[in-house]
RNA sequence: GGUGGGAUACUCAAGUGGUCAACGAGGGCAGACUGUAAAUCUGCUGGCCUUAGGCCUUCACAGGUUCGAAUCCUGUUCCCACCA
């Protein structure tokens, strides 16, 4: 059976809030929907997939998506959802962010359908231009203060005395109004989504649209991404998992999903993949049936990569990751070092330092950026917890030298379960 | 402006002259068990030295008292509470 967009979103979990389910639910006409994207980092990161893949859904639905990237009000910051005033970004760095973003943003829709082909617009194309006064009179005008105070995501900040919220920020929510109100104007746009914390900043747009236009606007509201032991979604110990593979190498993001939680991994291939319903049904089964075989985590690291990524790139990533967790390492030629050598952390050494009576373990630890310190590399050597070509070593004197080296020249450091560094002597 | 209280390691939080590199909790790292999961248990968690152990630098900042200070005194900065 053929589902809409609305059942489809509903059975992959991903309506937190809806202004008029019913409306929405009963429309089968094609929507214009649009979703914005603030430049607050020159990388989006994985948290930006849920409301940029269900962009994605709606066009594969036959409606027609439109990805704002916020050029205007990624130089105010959004409160929303935020605890505290964020320092303002430069416009030189809005604009180095801005363009990184794109790509990324492109890359997940299609332009080239000719039925509902995305769009991707800046919103700085028509707010920079705008005369304060006028915006004053246009817009403002249509804002009650007193509603604006009663949003949680204002109020949020006015409780707390020590942190306070700036006027510029407060004003955050006119500006993302303001875009919906202009992209239902402009381009019949009759629908935002987002993250649930943009609720206040989605109604306040559906509010001036029927002031300014008097037509009916909706809003979606995505679920905030959670993960069953409590911490934030979306990062590791070495910060956000990013999209761009300069930031987060495929191989690392490959293994982010890897990493899922037990608990949460079947709710995140409803979330993150556009696998359908029935496959899913079928990794839950396998999953419960023997968790330990990870299939539902295989499935899920690959699909994402393989969107975020590329098939070539997943390749490589699954490739690797197969054989750092594959146990011995005999046997393995070459030619897959190299592969691997562009996925994982690779350091490179001067072929000097190894000759002779070799450079001590415990620096090159600390080279190779496993070990902060040479007391934190002993330890950690003493504990058991350093592997030299994935064996053990547990002897805090030893050198490394030339007779280490696989294939004469590759060397594979590794800390604990799964913290590898590969380092390659020329 | 007045009075009182506070500032301790990644975070919270003990400690009020020596036994303090500093209790405890959380977090982090590692180990065991497993499945690159969770839970549980164990160890580590300022730096340096090859271990017992030793050395160096830390308790807001700058000085001082003392054989000896995170702890006492003086000044400085910043926070909080109450009163104006």
């Amino acid at each position: 059976m053929a589902m809409n967009i609305w059942e489809e979103l509903h059975w992959r979990g991903l309506v937190a809030d809806c202004t008029d389910p019913a409306a929405l639910g009963q429309r089968t006409q094609p929507l214009t929907v649009y979703c914005g994207f603030d430049p607050t980092a020159d990388s989006l990161h994985v948290g930006h997939l849920v409301p940029l893949l269900a962009l994605r859904r709606f066009q594969l639905f036959g409606h027609h998506p439109i990805a704002v990237a916020g050029g205007a009000t990624g130089a105010i910051g959004d409160p929303s959802g935020k605890s505290a005033e964020r320092p303002l970004l430069s416009p030189e760095q809005i604009r180095f962010n801005l363009e990184a973003i794109r790509p990324q943003l492109a890359r997940l829709l299609d332009f080239q359908t000719s039925v509902n082909p995305a769009r991707l617009l800046d919103n700085a194309d028509w707010t920079a231009d705008v005369r304060y006064l006028d915006f004053l009179r246009e817009i403002g005008k249509h804002f009650s203060i007193n509603q604006m105070l009663a949003k949680e995501s204002v109020r949020a900040r006015l409780e707390n005395r020590d942190t306070g919220l700036s006027y510029t920020e407060f004003s955050y929510m006119l500006l993302q109004a303001f875009d919906f109100y202009v992209l239902c104007r402009d381009y019949d746009c009759q629908l935002q989504i987002g993250g649930s914390d943009q609720w206040g900043n989605i109604t306040a747009g559906i509010d001036l649209i029927r002031k300014k236009l008097g037509r009916a606007a909706y809003g979606l509201t995505l679920p905030l991404v959670t993960k069953a032991d409590g911490t934030k979604f979306g990062k590791t110990e070495s910060g956000s998992v990013w999209l761009d593979p300069r930031k987060t190498s495929p191989y690392r993001f490959y293994q982010f999903w890897i990493n899922t939680d037990d608990r949460d991994v079947i709710r995140y291939l409803k979330y993150f993949t556009f696998l359908p319903a029935e496959e899913i049904a079928a990794l839950e089964t396998q999953h419960q049936q023997n968790p330990g075989a990870r299939t539902a985590h295989r499935a899920l690291a690959r699909a994402v990569t393989e969107l975020v990524h590329g098939p070539t790139a997943t390749q490589e990533a699954v490739r690797a990751s197969e054989v750092l967790f594959g146990g011995k390492l005999e046997g393995i030629p070459e030619g897959t070092f190299r592969e691997i050598m562009d996925e994982v952390p690779t350091l490179h050494l001067n072929r000097t330092r190894l000759e002779g009576s070799g450079l001590p373990l415990t620096e090159l630890l600390i080279q190779a950026g496993l070990a902060t310190s040479k007391s934190q590399a002993r330890k950690d050597i003493e504990a058991g917890g350093i592997y030299i070509n994935n064996v053990r070593e547990i002897r805090i004197d030893r050198a490394i030298t030339i007779q280490d080296l696989l294939f004469g020249r590759h060397l594979l450091l590794r800390k604990g379960k799964k913290q590898y560094v590969l380092m390659t002597a020329e």
